[in-house]
DNA sequence: GCCGTTTTCGGCCCGACTGTTTTCAGTCG
């Protein structure tokens, strides 16, 4: 078993167990085991293995050592197989309503009998629920209403869509005249490639009318809790915003806790403990003596306090003695041991792009002509725009034959002539990677082009070994440039490819071929979470938006994300680089 | 189940809100 896969095997059994109302810091064990093992390389897991050296992980101790190397060895694990047989398999949908946890999924189990879905929208309909103890009749219809809209309220969106739905949302509240500060956080900021709900934290100076206008917003469907401090509502289309609002005083804490992640506030929150200090979304005090933080601020007299002097998210993170860490690197997983050891560099921002490859026209499945993207390009201050039709195979895509490439190749030599635009386009193809490896174009017509991106657009199914081995030998290609969206994957609708991406890394690395990081919000491919190891190792990188209209050049905002998740700087991004070090580049991997 | 500048036991992040209760448990983030 892979190390992703144990670890999806330790969440499981930390669900399970706290279904059956297990310890909850068990649970929680479990969980971070879970994460310890989603940090690490699946080459270190095995070396660990190998030394018998896993328990030197943080989070990973006897049982859980002993747990993942049954699984890694065998693929199985009795000790959940029996775990398993004892909880009721229904029990687990159960979970997903808002409003059920462990302790209220088991009283209803225990009381009532019920185990699944079904039996709970029985129970709820014959009033039975209302009458067990700590429920009642709101509680028996908000279970009913969950069960009803589960699909919508579970459901993640895009960051791409949750952006432009949080963006009218933060304009108005900056507007309002009792708002001093307003920022949205949570998954947004941390530019997560999915978002489950937008988090605005406001500064205001009189709470009740940012609550009414918040929660009067068109499209909002209902208000689902509304406090002195925080209103959530949900729109129509399941989305969920909630909103907090604290004293200007408290803005940073409340806009670094509301960010999260909430792994990367559990460690903060120890690292402030192993300072003598507590720290919470109202601010950071001693941990010593009674009250809450909240009380102990309140009661506080302007002074040398840590709470009193902490304006900023950077003057928090120095109060415990880390240094900046970006919202996009809160994930918790190293970055706060690592932000005690050292400044982190300069993570790449969307004004250092200077270009894109990977780009369609009207030639093949875009929307717009070869002028009007170079026309788009221009207006976003592009150097440079590179133009990869598809290729023949993808004929679902008009596919370009060879013959009508090399009008393109024509079209683009004319256009490049006429100095009609200051951006100067590139011409390539989106080459497909037919099943066997071999590219779509002959050698001869590809060497004709300034450069070529090969992808896979057809036999997705192949298993994991042919279809590395089929990446590889694309990559291993002379004429080949780059490597388009690596895994195939589409956010929310399908899963990626198997393939084994370390090796397919290696390939890249060795041959000198860029990986793309694929920008179209859909794809985000090459994930994140293998872009920081494999650029230390020397991959290059390119943002390249996919972009089908003039619109979709745009979508690098969402590769940024991805790239600052994945710690690139600007150096490891060849689409950041001046036009003449990119011409230069590419006629050396001639 | 994990961990140790509180070190082999006794802790484990912290607070708001809701719904159910008459002071709090459960859930959520």
């Amino acid at each position: 078993m892979t190390k992703n896969e144990i670890a999806d095997v330790l969440t499981e059994i930390a669900t399970l167990l706290e279904l059956k109302g297990e310890n909850v810091f068990k649970v929680r064990a479990y969980q971070a085991g879970a994460r310890a093992l989603e940090a690490i390389e699946q080459t270190a897991l095995n070396l660990l293995l190998a030394e018998g050296t896993l328990q030197s992980v943080k989070g990973i101790g006897e049982a859980l050592a002993q747990k993942i190397g049954e699984l890694h060895a065998t693929g199985a694990l009795i000790f959940l197989e029996k775990l398993k047989a004892s909880v009721e398999p229904g029990l687990v949908e159960m979970l997903q309503i808002p409003g059920l946890g462990p302790k209220k999924i088991r009283a209803l189990q225990e009381k009532l009998g019920v185990v699944d879905l079904p039996a709970l929208t029985r129970a709820c309909e014959e009033g039975r629920v209302a009458q067990l103890d700590g429920f009642g009749e709101k509680t028996q219809e908000k279970i009913l209403a969950g069960i009803k809209n589960r699909e919508a309220y579970g459901k993640r969106h895009l960051w791409w869509d949750a952006a432009e739905i949080a963006a009218p949302i933060l304009a108005g509240l900056r507007a309002l005249p009792q708002v001093k500060k307003a920022e949205s956080a949570g998954s947004l900021r941390r530019g997560l490639e999915t978002v489950g709900d937008l988090d605005f934290i406001v500064a205001a100076i009189e709470i009740a009318p940012v609550v009414a206008w918040f929660v009067a917003q068109a499209g909002v469907k209902e208000i689902t809790a509304q406090g002195e401090t925080k209103a959530s509502v949900r729109f129509l289309s399941g989305l969920q915003a909630d909103l907090r609002i604290v004293p200007e005083e408290q803005f940073a804490f409340a806009l670094h806790h509301f960010t999260g992640s909430k792994d990367h506030n559990v460690q903060m929150r120890q690292r402030a403990l192993a300072r003598g200090l507590s720290l919470s979304e109202w601010g950071l005090v001693a941990a010593e003596g009674e009250g809450t933080a909240k009380e102990k601020i309140a009661t506080m007299k302007l002074g040398p306090s840590a709470a009193g002097s902490i304006q900023s998210e950077p003057e928090l993170f120095a109060a415990l003695g880390l240094s900046f860490i970006a919202p996009e690197l809160r994930e918790g997983l190293d970055e706060i041991e690592r932000a005690g050891c050292a400044e982190f560099p300069r993570l790449i921002e969307i004004g250092d792009l200077r270009g894109a490859f990977h780009n369609h026209t009207t030639a093949s499945d875009g929307g717009h002509t070869l002028a009007e993207m170079t026309a788009a390009a221009e207006a976003l201050g592009w150097e440079y725009l590179g133009i990869a039709d598809h290729s023949k195979s993808s004929v679902q895509a008009r596919g370009l034959s060879e013959h009508r490439l090399g009008q393109q190749l024509e079209d683009i030599r004319v256009l490049n002539a006429s100095n009609r635009f200051k951006t100067h386009v590139f011409s390539g193809t989106e080459c497909d990677i037919l099943p066997d490896g071999t590219l779509d174009f002959e050698e001869a017509l590809l060497r004709q082009l300034d450069y070529v991106v090969v992808s896979v657009h057809s036999a997705f199914s192949q298993d994991e070994a042919t279809m590395t081995a089929r990446l590889v030998k694309a990559i291993e290609h002379p004429c080949t440039h780059m490597l388009g969206h690596l895994s195939g994957r589409l956010l929310l609708r399908r899963e990626g490819y198997r393939v084994d991406v370390a090796k397919v890394i290696d390939a890249a690395i060795a041959h000198r071929v860029i990986i793309e990081l694929n920008a179209n919000p859909w794809r985000l491919d090459m994930d994140w979470r293998h872009w920081r190891k494999a650029a230390e190792r020397g991959l290059l990188c390119a943002i390249n938006p996919d972009a089908h209209d003039i619109g979709g050049l745009g979508y690098v905002r969402a590769g940024i994300n991805a790239a600052r998740k994945g710690e690139l700087v600007a150096e490891q991004v060849m689409t950041t680089w001046p036009l003449a070090r990119v011409q230069a580049w590419l006629r050396t991997r001639r």
